[in-house]
DNA sequence: AGGGCCGATACCTCTCGGGTATCGATCGCA
DNA sequence: TGCGATCGATACCCGAGAGGTATCGGCCCT
């Protein structure tokens, strides 16, 4: 199988239309129904069930969707890592790391000094990703290593270490009534009159429709919230930032938050594995 | 980056040698030479250094290749699942499950029962795949989901769930003067006079040279122990079968062996879903 | 200095990927 | 019920490019 087969398969798989999957590709539904049905005699199997109307998805054709989004994944890490390793080579940055915008800043400040102080330590860019953004990254190789926070993020496919688990707060406006209380519940502030959880874009990039403020960064959020538009619920360390107009107060009944550092598997980078180290024993 | 260029590359790189990997490929060496430059143009990098005598790799090389077997070993399992899914409709076995042959055979006796007793259940078949083929077997998609055994498996890639931990014992042949022994220590049972460690194959398939007998399965081992050739040191649930030629003593610093169920990150299998759910249940 | 090894180049062939035109089946609609 | 629109399949054509053979040119060995 070659990846063009590949990416001429998941395009029609996800149209379920010849036509528009071609116009997607940029060529005609000719080759491209050609193409499929070639792929279906060498596979020995059908992908497709097509009328001359409609175009459904077999048992097969679900599994090879799955594989084949991981396959093209992969090929695109691969590019992006083999052009990045050869310009490290001349003196660019030796590792990325990717973290949620505005997350756990203050861990991650402290993350980086403690490698660099490291004998063997290597260049470190940051990428701050969007929400939900970072596994993407790190599968496709923009990123070779990064922070998740479970059970938010998806760790699958990726080794993983974990690093620190805390508590979850809602931040409110200060002055309001709830900012006094010492902790609070989980149903205490749904539905606060005035105060919507703000909506975070999905993993597709549009945001869900319903009522509350789009945010799709930290920054964002606090603004949101000191202006009283919104509170939001977040792990401790996500906290206030020293904004005069925002209060934090524990929600005891709220999933707690994992910290991990994650990596592809079969990463061999000294860069990963150094800044690995040192996240573990920080 | 089509998959045919990878697998020309992953020859030459793993050869160093264009006119060898040609031959390995079925192929002359022209087009070979002129794919891989094509490859480097594309990607702008040099992957090869050549002179006119010799063939060596740079580091984006090196990137790419581990990249490109991943890549290919994505490929592979495609296919396979694939094909298994369209004959599954059809009636075959539902999941595939990869195993040590000969160990834990108790263990999986009785997973394979609470398994096959549930409501959903479909059918499982079992490989008894050789030492350390297992996660070759679950990343090529021949298994769906595997038992690995830490610190011995890489589980790097899969997702894990773990089921037991348990102690190592040394098995013996009957009658030698350790075997009354209620405990051994690991220095105690190294360079016994005749009573070597047995060879396992490597990754590659090959025997790494020095003394001991070579066994590539469980039944050999018991085998070689009885008849007083060699001496193993196997988790306890790997016993002595009822053979009254062996006997085991526990290794008390030996490091514990973690039994796992394992599985591909992205298996949206129900057959795997209920086999991980019955294992850790258990 | 010369022979042999090995990757690159030149040049040819022919497969196959992609395009256009058109067919045939099916559905919506009057 | 019949007509037009929609959509995938088929027929046919063309050109890019994958792969072959012959040969070159640099390099090591003797």
């Amino acid at each position: 199988m070659e990846t063009r087969e590949l990416r001429y398969f998941v395009a029609v798989a996800e149209e379920l239309h010849f036509g528009r999957a071609a116009e997607r590709l940029g060529m005609a539904q000719p080759p491209l129904s050609r193409a499929i049905r070639q792929l279906e005699r060498r596979l020995g199997v059908e992908l497709l069930e097509r009328t001359s109307r409609t175009v459904a998805m077999t048992a097969a054709g679900e599994t090879l969707l799955d594989e084949a989004r991981a396959v093209l994944d992969a090929v695109e890490a691969a590019e992006r890592r083999t052009r990045r390793a050869a310009h490290t080579t001349t003196g660019q940055p030796g590792v990325v790391l990717a973290t949620k915008a505005g997350a756990s800043t203050e861990f991650l400040a402290k993350l980086l000094a403690a490698y660099a102080a490291e004998p063997d330590a290597v260049p470190v860019e940051v990428i701050l990703s969007g929400i939900g953004e970072q596994t993407r990254v790190l599968r496709d190789g923009r990123a070779d290593v990064a922070l998740l926070h479970l059970p938010f993020d998806d760790t699958a496919g990726f080794d993983t270490e974990e690093l620190r688990t805390e508590r979850q707060v809602v931040l409110l406006p200060a002055g309001h009534p709830l900012g006094a209380r010492s902790h609070v519940l989980t149903a205490d502030v749904t539905d606060l009159p005035g105060l919507p959880l703000p909506r975070w874009p999905e993993a597709d990039g549009t945001y869900r429709d319903g009522p509350g403020p789009q945010a799709d960064n930290h920054a964002q959020l606090l603004q949101l919230i000191g202006l009283g538009r919104a509170c939001a619920i977040v792990p401790e360390s996500g906290g206030t930032s020293g904004r005069g107009d925002v209060v934090a107060v524990p929600v005891l009944d709220a999933p707690s938050v994992t910290t991990v550092i994650a990596w592809p598997p079969h990463s061999r980078s000294r860069g990963v594995a150094g800044l690995v180290r040192t996240a573990t024993s920080l």
